[in-house]
DNA sequence: GGTATGACTGTAT
DNA sequence: GATACAGCCATAC
């Protein structure tokens, strides 16, 4: 169980993380979860995603799952907005999948 | 306190 | 590539 302040570091290093995403990448929840210690913890990165605070400006849109799929789907308000804003930055995008994934994929780790 | 659920991941079929 | 299943952990009921 994490304590609050934990909690509050965890979600402030997975924003900052997401904040360094560079334009036209993309990375996952697991790398980023990873990325701030908690490997285990991917689904509360996107947990967080969900519940991001509307005054911070987190380009969610760049951080999907593991395979490169836009598994966030209609949370981002409208269905097709992720795709949208993915495209917008040169991110090709097909059926909800990032193509050239490989190449697309921007790990944390290697950053930080 | 048990159960279901979720913007997940890795392995197997 | 598509599905299924088992781990994983916080939240909501």
């Amino acid at each position: 169980m994490l304590t609050l302040k934990e909690k509050e570091e965890f979600k402030q290093s997975v924003y900052d993380v997401v904040r360094l995403i560079p334009y036209g990448r993309a990375t996952s929840y697991g790398a980023i979860a990873k990325a701030v210690g908690l490997p285990h913890l991917s689904r509360m990165v996107g947990k967080f995603m969900s519940q991001c605070d509307p005054s911070d400006n987190i380009p969610a849109h760049r951080v999907v799952n593991s395979q490169g799929i836009l598994s966030a789907g209609e949370v981002f308000g409208i269905p097709g907005q992720m795709k949208n804003l993915l495209e917008s930055e040169g991110v090709l995008v097909i059926n909800n999948r990032i193509q050239h994934w490989k190449k697309v994929f921007w790990d944390p780790i290697n950053e930080i």
